[in-house]
DNA sequence: GGGCCTATATATCATTTCGATATATAGCAT
DNA sequence: ATGCTATATATCGAAATGATATATAGGCCC
């Protein structure tokens, strides 16, 4: 078994898109893929150093006054390849936690109005993900006519939601 | 922040039930709400350690000829409480990591059989998790009718399955 | 009857990941 | 003046994963 964890491959297919530096790739992160993608600080900085170590990215260190010195990561020709290579493998079974669908299995336990209130919340956040969605997906038409796959997410959440009103 | 994890409440929750071993404990997470709970028992026989500890469990240990020492862990009052106020709080955001997805997102690079391969095999999968589901909860509804909310999970992945074909 | 697989049962280890915190400053708003 | 947000990296403990080790009973297959 490879074993390579697929954070290493999410950060390696960010910077197919153009060099970044940790603090980018995090942001950028937060701005697409954040509804089925997560990455921390504390998992992020460690990795860039191991795939420097490993030759699949280049660092280029720039000064600043004031902020720490900026590290503009980019991709090298042996990074690309591994990520090619990861991409081309069948996809591994997600790595489910819900602690929602955790606490109606417990539902017994609970007095009626807090399975609701639980319900609820769900439902609000999950309206609120898709607004956020929906924003980034009108930019992203604006600028980036070049990833027409951006659609597939967006029905993704939008059923999500569906299934979540559903639900109650 | 309490940042005690969900974890040590799934296994408090599952000893409501009754009396239990580290790997009664695993058994019963796989027969039951494994499509949206994993435990492993790198993670499981430590808790049950720290449970244990923190007397939210109690231990009884029962010699058994050529298998290991059997530990039976039951729930104590200060177990049930503390399973009981985390229930009552609002769940957390669930931790989305899908490498599926995640592949999709980059599949401008793929060649184009590669995605649809993808798609279909993750089909397959969801598929097989259905079918899997089906049997138990039939078992389920024939052994517990103390657990309607059953029909709920059942309900969420055929619908989690039909969004699956929907996205081919 | 020998070999093999599965189930029972706990434990440990390296590696990953999370979540929180620390540090430092520029710029904007109140 | 004060505080908040954004920029930017780093580290730490705790939690979680996935793999492996250990040991044996019982069933199945040929």
């Amino acid at each position: 078994m490879p074993s390579r964890s697929s954070s290493r491959y999410a950060a390696l297919g960010i910077l197919t898109l153009e060099p970044m530096s940790g603090y980018d790739i995090k942001k950028f992160i937060e701005t697409s893929v954040a509804h089925f993608w997560r990455e921390s600080y504390g998992n992020l900085y460690p990795l860039l150093n191991r795939l420097t170590d490993e030759k699949l990215v280049r660092r280029r260190t720039k000064r600043q006054k004031g902020k720490p010195d900026r590290h503009v990561y980019s991709l090298t020709d042996r990074g690309r390849a591994a990520f090619l290579e990861w991409l081309g493998e069948p996809a591994k079974e997600d790595a489910v936690r819900s602690e929602l669908l955790l606490k109606l299995f417990f539902g017994r336990h609970l007095e009626p109005g807090r399975l609701e209130a639980h319900l609820e919340e769900y439902r609000v956040v999950q309206a609120r993900i898709l607004g956020a969605l929906r924003g980034t997906s009108e930019m992203l038409e604006a600028h980036h006519a070049e990833h027409p796959d951006f659609r597939y997410w967006m029905l993704t959440l939008r059923r999500g939601e569906l299934v979540a009103r559903a639900r109650l």
